[in-house]
DNA sequence: GAAATGGGTTAACGCTCATTAACCGAGCGG
DNA sequence: CCGCTCGGTTAATGAGCGTTAACCCATTTC
């Protein structure tokens, strides 16, 4: 074993390798020689780690929605403030995920298809909860807001929020903590212009 | 050769159904049996029409995004009105296509690189320059913006507009007037809040 | 120190799938 | 009526690729 090192264990290594080639070229489009190979190792010696490209996949999709819905969770229990420091907070937790796992939130929309049906339910309704919490929280902050509105807007915001990885030359762009702010910026005056 | 008759001709028809299933199912996840069953005809029968399955998807993003773009310059050349009213009009625009070809805009930013060199590279000169109109524009109405932040969100709120196409239940959304006066409402809302 | 086990290797299998070959009937111009 | 082209068909081909088989070495465990 050893490895207990940093942390970068062989299967996590794989998992962060795997995601970031199935963001670039998407899950058919990229072999098990390709992801073996980023590793170091080469082919079927990635079937010692996991059951099959599938499986790969369905953990990196089941594991990013457990850690949005979870860190969602959290943050709503934590609040103390006001409905709209909440909503700061579930923006600025979106933000961070969005910026600094850009793979996982790439495949995220992408490749939720590709998953046996089991894993595909579990993965949905995780995301389906995680919008409602978001739901909540922007009908207490906008209560004129109808529920289907609500929800829209909520979906859209996702979509404007996770529009960053897609901008794959990183010249051109803010830096981070910029780009952060100007997200937060906006998310917040969609929102606020949903209301209308 | 006739098809001057009325639109669908057997070419057209392959691409809508094309469109629809890679949007569904990814362009490596669709077989060409399956595009040729959509139209009736069987595998191979394709080949009369397109030089491969690659040439389908390379037709369906070329024409989108000259479509995209043409519209945008029309309505920049048209625009008599101030800055603004052109940005609403480029919204609107882009929304109207938004809302009536998902499949296609879903395609736009999702397959992208399942394309030959030339045509990606065509394909992401004609995104750029569309792009860059609206940065021109955004920029004439809110003249605070950086050039980068201008960039940064145009592209954030195509993520906005774009993300209608990925909710898959028809059911819990607005209707599609509904749904267009929201979208027009937030985009000009998170272009506002960009500026701060 | 023998045996088990973890983590590799390369070769082989088998399936899927895009593409091509070979063939064919229907219109239609001359 | 002949022959060409248009738009199909089914069968064959061939590559790519996920997965499995068979084998191997290092390290730990009893």
């Amino acid at each position: 074993m050893s490895t207990t090192t940093a942390g970068a264990t062989r299967r996590e290594q794989i998992l962060k390798e795997a995601a970031r080639l199935f963001a670039e070229r998407g899950f058919h489009g990229v072999g098990v020689d390709e992801i073996g190979a980023a590793v170091g190792i080469s082919g079927p010696g990635l079937y010692r780690h996991f059951a099959g490209k599938d499986a790969m996949l369905a953990e990196l999709l089941v594991g990013i929605s457990e850690q949005l819905l979870t860190g969602g969770k959290r943050r709503v229990a934590e609040g103390e403030g006001t409905p709209t420091e909440l909503l700061d907070s579930l923006i600025e937790g979106h933000i961070d995920f969005a910026l600094d796992d850009r793979p996982l939130i790439t495949l995220h929309d992408r490749e939720l298809d590709r998953l046996r049906d089991s894993d595909r339910k579990l993965v949905r309704q995780l995301q389906r909860q995680y919008v409602e919490l978001w739901v909540e929280v922007v009908r207490k902050v906008y209560p004129s807001l109808s529920e289907a509105d609500a929800r829209a807007s909520v979906h859209s915001v996702f979509g404007l929020l996770n529009s960053t990885p897609h901008l794959s030359r990183p010249g051109a762009l803010p830096g981070r903590t910029a780009m952060a702010g100007l997200l937060h910026r906006m998310a917040r005056g969609a929102f606020a212009a949903a209301a209308g």
